[in-house]
DNA sequence: TCCATTTACATAGCACGCTATGTTATTTAG
DNA sequence: CTAAATAACATAGCGTGCTATGTAAATGGA
């Protein structure tokens, strides 16, 4: 009964932190796995998904809506480029900035890509009521919120 | 109303997956900060927590306790051990294996660390009520299992 | 007993997240 | 108009996760 030593101080599987990082690794493994087969990795297409929305914003703005960091960005940026899925042009407006523009195999794959993530989620919630889904959601939201303000306590 | 191109084909605010993510960083971040101090990071904390539970364990144990890769496992090991944490011993009845034992250090800071640690999930749950957080952690597992059972689909 | 298999761990190489810091272009103050 | 401040991006270095593969010890079957 070496589980009770502690007076069980710290049960991870009652952990929310732990139980995120562990759910956050296997919705990462899941979508990897399916879309592999398209030549996209995960940060990959999550940026893709803010350039098929629209096209030829700059690093700055996807920093703000992926809520990664600048430096993460860049590097994410670079391995696109490096896998022909992006192009950097010089910002018509501001030589510092460079606006981001799909190439012709980041736009074939949208579909393919779109389909497998909304697998993952499906397969998440497989076993979730609607309105489990809907609370779930709402749960994430609200702890991402706390988080976020976390400095200002 | 460039957000309506694609008929909102997949809203990363309404992604599990993207949800996911985004909460695992921010708890991931929340524990970094208060756990520096005590010179942990957040892997090695997570380990330390399964060696206060129980001493001498080795790493398929923590592998398999854990639910990482042994190669990771091995990684994180590594760097607790250069940082002064934990020791290996060659395990007396298997000459490929080895037990992992606390250090002073690490046994020092078990009273902070988990302190630290409550107080990220505190922080993080500080606007739910008593039933929605058990509520949401029964969500998470049960995603948890489902996605854990996706290879027998 | 001896060889093949399995097991425990290590290593290589990569993705992606972070902090800290450097570089260059733009903007702002005086 | 120039000097200082700011803004956009790049780079360095690290932690933590993964897959793939190597190595050495234990095990099992002939």
């Amino acid at each position: 009964m070496q589980v009770l030593n502690n007076l069980m101080a710290f049960d991870k599987m009652n952990s929310a932190g732990f139980l995120a990082n562990l759910m956050a690794r296997l919705f990462a493994r899941g979508l990897q796995q399916r879309i592999k087969p398209l030549g996209l990795a995960p940060a990959q297409f999550m940026t893709l998904l803010e350039l098929w929305n629209e096209d030829g914003i700059t690093q700055k703005e996807l920093v703000s809506r992926l809520d990664v960091e600048q430096a993460t960005m860049a590097n994410t940026i670079t391995r696109m480029v490096r896998d022909g899925l992006i192009e950097r042009r010089t910002h018509p407006d501001d030589g510092r900035a460079q606006s981001l523009h799909l190439t012709q195999k980041a736009k074939a794959v949208e579909h393919d890509a779109v389909t497998a993530a909304k697998g993952v989620n499906q397969a998440a919630f497989r076993t979730l009521s609607a309105e489990e889904q809907k609370q779930f959601k709402e749960l994430m939201r609200k702890v991402i919120g706390n988080m976020k303000n976390e400095t200002r306590l």
